[in-house]
DNA sequence: TCCCTTCAAC
């Protein structure tokens, strides 16, 4: 238009300004910046406003302040504008003065009836989620009359970002069923909520769900998948979607790194972060958290001692919490708890619980019973109502022969109210979970499940299986048998999966509590025995299946079939999809196959897991979804997605 | 013609 000669007037720059490219481009938008004063459209109300919002886009707060104050003529889009632009709210300028109005706010919106505007209710649901009172967050969204898109992601990621996992699963499914279509922002929110309870089923769906939905390139979205599948412990698969990622973040590094420190090799952890100081350049403070992980996990304590000085030497980054706790954990771990107790005593924040409390842990391993009892007066002092810490402290004193002061620590536990918080293991077999407690006999498998127990120990006994009694502190001999049958509910919950699952399935057990010492060093665990001999493990059920009618084992096989594609699924995406769900835990089902209601893979999943045509639309209970915190471990709630 | 709401690693 400039080149044609038109004149160009004060109707054009503003929609210029708004136009696509514009926003990312600080020289374009300096250079349109320049023809319009050239142009002595400056003063222009429209131009100005636009030139402001380009600018604080741009997060370049000294010339948004600066077109303001030279504007002659301001409306309430300029002050908008100055008061909410990005980067100026968040720069901390307006900020304490907003800190200090914040709860007054809601009260302002629904005098002046703002509260059921899309905007004004959004950023409530937003705000009263940061402040985390998410129920006053949940009431607003429920009260909005014709929530938005951004309305659900922000219910959504306030309520996952609050620890309301299923909640937020539970309001994904409510968003789905309620027609809106989710964006790339609405799977960056909600995966994390499988993350964090180790769903990977779920998790997986909703992987699906991203590659047909084409966000699978969005950094943010893949990230949150790299996260859930290290966390689920699907490390191989988390790589694979790290290895396709166009333009690595901090945090898609960041995620991949603390994966393998929580699962896999320290080597590939370290090598990584050596990796992305070189091509992504600054690691941040938690790069650091990631790293100084994967050397605690795996005994590096030189390493972690050089990273830990090279984050404040050549970063400038001061220790935090996290920092300190991994580095504690590490000295306490190998039996340096001298010096971890020195560590952290001169910490310069607070020590927190914790932190104290692998030092805790450590001394009970290495047997250490008097620091144990200086570090639990200092636990106690600082959480006097935590059962846990006491429990770990009086079977110090038992271990340690001193069975006097390990009953005053039991009977001050029952004086002061203090509850066990029973272990608990839960597997998900058939989009189900089935949770046991210990000698819990309630299952409708129980009697199969013994059985599967007893000829497990058995075989384990043939290959050497020597139990550790070590930890067993009263020792009938009876109960002790019955122990090592039933006795953990992770064994009760293992052997449900062995009779369960056809013959080579990975066997995924989650529990509320740290296994303990037992399961974990010294003796052989059931854990060590499937790590060790997997063939052993897989050829039990082939014995035990005996049991159960030919219908049941189909049942089983084919409910584990929950990846579905479409026709509108291109021939790239089945490609991904077919790569990603051909373990052996799923199976790419015919294309065209799928009723023309099914219009997203979680519903076509849902039916095809239910086995009913008309389920598609139908909220039904295909999931159950434990929430570890709950009081009775055995009580599942269910979440439909 | 201009303004406002949502996201990943700890």
């Amino acid at each position: 238009m400039r080149a044609s000669g038109v004149h160009t007037d004060h109707n054009v720059f503003p929609s210029v300004l708004k136009s696509r490219a514009a926003p990312r481009d600080p020289n374009l938008i300096s250079s349109i910046h320049g023809t319009i004063v050239v142009l002595g459209l400056v003063l222009n109300l429209y131009t100005g406003n636009a030139l402001m919002n380009a600018y604080s886009k741009l997060a370049d707060i000294l010339l948004v302040k600066k077109v303001f104050d030279e504007m002659p003529k301001r409306d309430l889009v300029s002050w908008n504008t100055i008061i909410a632009g990005k980067g100026n709210a968040k720069s901390g300028i307006y900020e304490e003065a907003l800190e200090m109005v914040r709860m007054e706010i809601h009260g302002f919106a629904v005098r002046h009836m703002f509260d059921t505007d899309v905007f004004v209710g959004s950023s409530l649901i937003d705000m009263y989620a940061n402040c985390t009172k998410v129920e006053y967050s949940h009431r607003v969204f429920e009260l909005l009359p014709e929530p938005n898109a951004i309305s659900w992601n922000s219910a959504i990621a306030g309520s996952v970002q609050n620890g309301l996992f299923d909640e937020g699963l539970r309001l994904f499914r409510r968003m789905l069923l309620a027609k809106i279509k989710p964006m790339p922002v609405t799977f960056s929110s909600i995966m994390p909520a499988c993350a964090h309870l180790t769903t990977l089923h779920l998790g997986k769906q909703l992987h699906g769900y991203v590659i047909r939905g084409g966000f699978d390139d969005n950094v943010f979205v893949a990230s949150a998948i790299v996260d859930m599948y290290a966390k689920c412990g699907n490390i191989g698969t988390a790589r694979y979607i790290f290895d396709g990622i166009k333009v690595l973040d901090m945090v898609s590094w960041t995620a991949m790194i603390m994966g393998y420190a929580l699962h896999g090799p320290a080597e590939e952890a370290l090598s990584l972060f050596q990796r992305m100081e070189k091509e992504n350049g600054k690691p941040n403070y938690v790069a650091f958290v990631a790293v100084l992980t994967a050397c605690s996990h795996s005994g590096l304590i030189d390493e972690a001692w050089r990273y830990f000085h090279s984050m404040t030497r050549d970063y400038g980054i001061v220790p935090c919490l996290e920092h300190y706790a991994a580095v504690a954990d590490l000295l306490a771990r190998a039996g340096k708890l001298e010096e971890a107790y020195g560590f952290i005593s001169n910490m310069h924040i607070r020590p927190t619980a914790s932190v104290w409390s692998t030092l805790l842990g450590a001394c009970r391993v290495h047997k250490n019973a008097e620091l144990a009892k200086k570090v639990a007066e200092k636990i106690f002092a600082l959480e006097p109502k935590n059962m846990g810490y006491h429990i770990l402290m009086s079977n110090i004193y038992s271990a340690a022969g001193r069975w006097r002061e390990a009953a005053n620590l039991r009977i001050m536990m029952k004086d002061k109210g203090m509850r066990k918080q029973p272990a608990c293991s839960w597997i998900e077999v058939k989009s189900k979970v089935h949770a046991f407690v210990a000698h819990d006999k309630s299952h409708p498998y129980y009697d199969k499940i013994m059985e599967t127990l007893e000829v497990l120990l058995e075989q384990m006994e043939r290959a050497g299986y020597v139990p550790n009694t070590e930890d067993v502190l009263h020792d009938v001999e009876e109960e002790q048998k019955r122990d090592l049958l039933c006795g953990h509910s992770e064994r009760l919950a293992i052997a449900f999966g062995i009779i369960s699952t056809p013959p080579g399935t990975t066997i995924r057990v989650t529990k509320n509590l740290r296994i303990i010492i037992a399961c974990k060093k010294g003796g052989t665990s059931i854990e060590d025995l499937a790590e060790k001999f997997p063939d052993m493990i897989i050829k039990v059920p082939i014995d035990v299946f005996k049991g159960i009618t030919d219908e049941d084992a189909a049942k089983v096989v084919d409910g584990l079939a929950p990846m579905v594609a479409d026709k509108n699924t291109s021939i790239e995406q089945v490609k991904k999809l077919y790569k990603l769900f051909c373990e052996c835990d799923c199976t790419l089902l015919e294309i065209n196959s799928i009723a023309e209601t099914a219009d997203n893979l979680l519903v076509a999943a849902d039916a095809k897991l239910n086995f009913d045509d008309n389920a598609a639309f139908r909220q039904k209970e295909i999931f159950a979804l434990r929430d570890p915190s709950q009081e009775d471990p055995r009580e599942v709630r269910c979440c439909a997605i």
